[in-house]
DNA sequence: CGCGGCTTTGATCCTTGTCAACTACAGTGG
DNA sequence: CCACTGTAGTTGACAAGGATCAAAGCCGCG
């Protein structure tokens, strides 16, 4: 049950759930042919009406907004394991942009095979529509955390969901947070300086480390006191919810 | 096709795609039980498991959560034809809380029924899940107007979201804001005197008058301008998208 | 070597939070 | 009828978190 799954996507996906060995068998098959992107380019812009939808299998991915003011604002992170527009069949045209914040790794996969996932494989659609769901609930924690965390305990918060997101698919290996200060100030929605000033007084109370504008948690247990951080709205009971 | 629809649900669902006369029948029967709810009354509460789901016919619910300093957010409005919970099927613990802000009338509906319009009731499935997506943009938009915006822009866009929400389920004779302003300040992220300060801002200059704790919008153009409102993210095609 | 991007730090200003007092008003009970 | 209570709205003074502007340091790269 602990098996160390190469694929990425069934290992996200066996935290909603059971699946079967025909549903993993299928999902290997979907992971068909790969390619590399540089950080910083887009997939999908906004207006636009893209026929695939795209799996990221390493880095790190984002979906943001520019307003007419030039502000950017970052609204998603999405990680290895995550489908990054599975809602573009049904919407229609895109009311966001998708980009890379890393180099990665990723996978286009089509509609018809996206429905064909949703007709013929039960447990692959409720797999799906349960990850729908948690992106929702972390779009409401986000929206928590920005109203009503001041930018310390916010910053520290959105640490400990990315760690704990990561650790659920066996990917704690990777960099905890790539960015620069720039991308961590748009998901913060404060300014870069003021983003720098409250990372390095994480730093200081030797919360966090960074090196390379990586950064990493010497003491996750403490940094989740110090954020209040309480993981149940990530839904994570089959796997490392603790 | 511009028919006046009694069931606020069909109405609501309508703006997703075309329904057939048997959706609409099915439709009309989940709205078989409807029961009147206070102000602030919770419906459910974070942690719990609950059975069925609720539609909302008239007032004004929202999803909040409290943190540990006392704090509250809210993470959502739903407006007359939302359903409220659909996810705790999928979920199980609720991550959030559920309640009133004004006197509602509702429907329960059971999990049982959920899921027979789901598996037997393609277009209303399709149509269900089109409206949990839509949830999700507004929760984007919400994400980049308090994180990215003053106090005052983003006032005045929730306030023009609101009137394209109801106006899209021909709902626009309710009030538009019936809210106390703790209310309005847990939504907006700020302090209940500064919400009060922003909202005589925007009654100073004319975007909006206030009676009765009710606001209502004399110019929705001249809002729109105000908080660069665009609202594509609402993907109201079919109806009052402007 | 020089250039460009990112980080770091300082100074100053502005938006917003906090504390507190006061007003308005509806409901209640004497 | 009136005093009493509680709740919400309003306003002012002051503090603090965060924005903005500016300059300097760091580092990889051509």
């Amino acid at each position: 049950m602990h098996s160390p799954m190469k694929n990425v996507l069934a290992r996200k996906l066996w935290n909603a759930g059971r699946l079967a060995s025909e549903d993993l068998k299928k999902l290997d098959d979907v992971i068909a042919d790969p390619f590399q992107l540089d950080a910083r380019e887009d997939l999908i812009q906004h207006g636009e009406d893209p026929q695939n939808v795209h799996l990221v299998l390493s880095g790190m991915v984002c979906r943001y907004k520019v307003l007419q003011n030039g502000k950017r604002a970052i609204v998603a992170l999405m990680l290895p394991g995550d489908i990054c527009d599975l809602h573009v069949a049904i919407l229609g045209r895109m009311d966001h942009s998708i980009g890379t914040l890393t180099e990665c790794s990723l996978v286009k996969i089509s509609r018809g095979v996206i429905e064909d996932l949703l007709d013929n494989y039960p447990r692959i659609r409720r797999a799906l529509f349960w990850s729908t769901l948690v992106d929702e609930a972390i779009l409401r924690e986000w929206l928590v955390n920005m109203g009503r965390r001041r930018a310390d305990k916010q910053m520290a918060h959105l640490f400990c969901e990315v760690h704990a997101r990561l650790t659920a698919v066996n990917r704690m290996h990777d960099a905890l947070m790539p960015l620069t200060q720039e991308e961590l100030a748009d998901i913060l929605g404060v300014s870069t300086v003021h983003a720098q000033r409250v990372l390095s007084e994480l730093r200081n109370q030797g919360l966090v480390t960074v090196q390379d504008s990586r950064v990493a948690v010497p003491d996750i247990v403490r940094l989740r006191q110090f954020a209040e951080f309480e993981g149940d709205y990530l839904h994570l009971e089959h796997a490392a919810a603790e």
